[in-house]
DNA sequence: GGGTCTTGCGCG
DNA sequence: AAAGCGCGCAAGACCC
């Protein structure tokens, strides 16, 4: 069963359809202060919530006590049904842009004639949000689909998504305030009053001007810092850290050193304590669907980057454990799996990259690790080019695979993943380019354009096995949250949760005594995920696993 | 005084 | 050794 709710003046109205679309009855009425009590019955029934926006709707019922098992979120999966070359002929993907195309759907409002808001510089007319109609419309795009099994996967999946940012947000990423200080007092000093620099940073920037005898140099500014090494001898195109690093002179350890602590202090500093971290949670915003491969995006804190530096802070409740696990090599498991290459599957039984060397493809696990990722980028230089043709000729299907989905972006077309996600078309800017070049092109813009369709077809080409990627770990998460459900009882955050995820890897927060359950369940979900994605494929979705008092003891 | 671009670096 | 994908963020540079 689907229940619709539609926002009202007063609350919601809920509208309940069969699983197959059919409408059951008339609508139901609910006054907001109702809402979450009336969730929580009809719950018991295990429906699907369909509703225009899961950040509008689900993190007032976490905090009233309420979470729900399935949700569609229309509004995530009107953007993939509106690119998904799987849905191309449906009503939903030829209609004009409107409202369900925005970043954040409107709210209803009053009606009003004329253009509203513009959409990549297209104006959008105004059109009241309807849910029941966008519920109606994507079921005729699903249903009419070449694959409505394979669409309909990805869209429960990135749904369930939606459900797990919000809860995510909910729960918090356990933070220790005061391991964090310690370590940014043993690293910096302690904690500056005013404008003034750290301690540490101020000793390294004595040093600096000592090694280059002036006091003009800083090192805050990469133009002045640039001028500054160039009057002092050294011969640098930027201030790059790698490429300081290639030099020998007295300025450059204190340098790296500074610009290592200086990226600490600004980036996850005392201000980002003070920022981010309250209660003795992290609770930035996650954005699922965020990049247009489908990994999500992250606001507040950079919540996907958080460094190894600070992860020591992130440290499990009293009688509770942190359970970190990450699907080993995922990206070329992902590409084995696409491209149905036997040969890499057959290397892939172990570790994929000792695999790898086994085939004789290659010397080392490192070149093994280089030439993998530069299939998956698309290197044509350095190491990774270099080693690109003995890859090729040890594991031609997969190859073949990438190559064709680089091919198709530099002529301008889309590309699909597993599921059905496709890739953006390039913009208006890009095909002028192409058409100029081709119809009158000098030398200089043919060679424009061709840099420029090679880059377009490195995004497709990585497009594919980064979305993959993304649909694997959606469906993992979710098979993973509803395990994790069922393992006690109790208040969403009383039973083990996720209260991370980083494009391949997760934390769930568990009670110490359930955390082995928890390990059996990630493997038990990783599985599934493979199996739910790629059927009767034979690759395999090794997962590693730790349990840990804090998030710097793993890995 | 604001807004946007550039640089550099963190993560996968 | 330093090119080849996807992001977010902070600070300075640069513009009006």
């Amino acid at each position: 069963m689907y229940v619709v709710l539609t926002r009202t003046a007063r609350g919601a109205t809920a509208l309940r359809f069969d699983d197959s679309r059919a409408r059951l009855g008339g609508a139901d009425a609910i006054a907001t202060a109702e809402l979450p009590a009336w969730v929580e019955r009809l719950e018991r029934e295990h429906p699907r919530w369909v509703w225009d926006d899961t950040t509008r709707w689900y993190p007032h019922l976490l905090a009233a006590g309420v979470r729900v098992g399935r949700c569609v979120d229309l509004r995530l999966c009107h953007a993939i049904l509106r690119t998904s070359a799987l849905t191309a002929e449906s009503a939903l993907a030829r209609a004009p842009r409107g409202p369900w195309d925005a970043a954040t759907p409107l709210l209803e409002r009053p009606e009003t004639h004329g253009v509203l808001f513009e959409l990549d510089d297209d104006p959008v007319i105004d059109a009241p949000i309807d849910p029941v109609a966008e519920f109606v419309l994507q079921g005729e795009a699903i249903a009419d689909s070449e694959q409505p099994g394979r669409i309909g996967l990805l869209l429960a999946a990135e749904s369930a998504g939606a459900l797990i940012a919000c809860e995510m947000k909910f729960a918090g990423l356990p933070w220790k305030n005061d391991v964090h200080e310690r370590l940014l007092a043993d690293l910096l000093g302690p904690r500056p009053v005013g404008v003034e620099r750290p301690a540490r940073l101020q000793k390294l920037l004595d040093d600096m001007r000592l090694a280059v005898g002036s006091t003009e140099i800083n090192p805050d500014s990469p133009a002045d810092l640039l001028k500054a090494l160039r009057r002092a001898g050294l011969d640098v195109a930027s201030t790059r850290s790698w490429e300081l690093k290639q030099l020998s002179h007295p300025v450059i350890a204190p340098l790296l050193e500074y610009k290592k602590l200086s990226r600490l202090l600004t980036a996850n500093g005392w201000n980002w304590l003070d920022t981010w971290v309250a209660d003795g949670r992290f609770r930035p915003d996650y954005v699922p669907g965020g990049a247009a491969t489908g990994r999500w995006g992250a606001n507040g804190g950079g919540a996907l980057q958080l460094p190894k530096q600070v992860r020591g802070a992130v440290v499990a409740d009293p009688g509770w454990k942190l359970v970190v696990a990450d699907a080993a090599q995922l990206e070329p498991r992902i590409l084995t799996a696409l491209s149905g290459d036997r040969r890499m599957a057959e290397a892939g039984r172990g570790d994929l990259y000792e695999g790898i060397v086994a085939s004789g493809a290659v010397k080392s696990r490192a070149d093994a690790k280089v030439a993998m990722l530069g299939a998956m980028y698309g290197a044509t230089a350095g190491e990774g080019g270099r080693l690109m043709p003995a890859l090729t000729r040890a594991f031609p299907d997969a190859i073949a695979m990438v190559e064709a989905a680089a091919r198709a972006g530099e002529r301008g077309e889309s590309v699909t993943t597993q599921l059905g996600r496709s890739s953006p078309l390039p913009g208006e800017d890009w095909r002028e380019l192409q058409e100029s070049a081709a119809a009158d092109g000098t030398e200089a813009l043919r060679r424009a354009a061709r840099g420029q369709a090679r880059s377009w077809g490195r995004f497709t080409r990585n497009f594919i096995v980064q979305g993959t990627a993304a649909e694997w770990a959606l469906c993992w998460m979710a098979g993973l949250r509803g395990r994790l459900w069922e393992l006690s009882g109790g208040s969403f955050v009383e039973r083990p949760h996720l209260v991370f995820f980083l494009h391949d890897e997760v934390i769930v927060h568990a009670p110490a005594a359930l955390a082995d359950s928890v390990v059996e369940q990630l493997r038990d979900a990783a599985a599934e995920a493979g199996r739910l994605i790629f059927g009767a494929m034979p690759v395999q979705f090794p997962i590693t696993t730790a349990v840990v008092d804090d998030y710097g003891q793993a890995k």
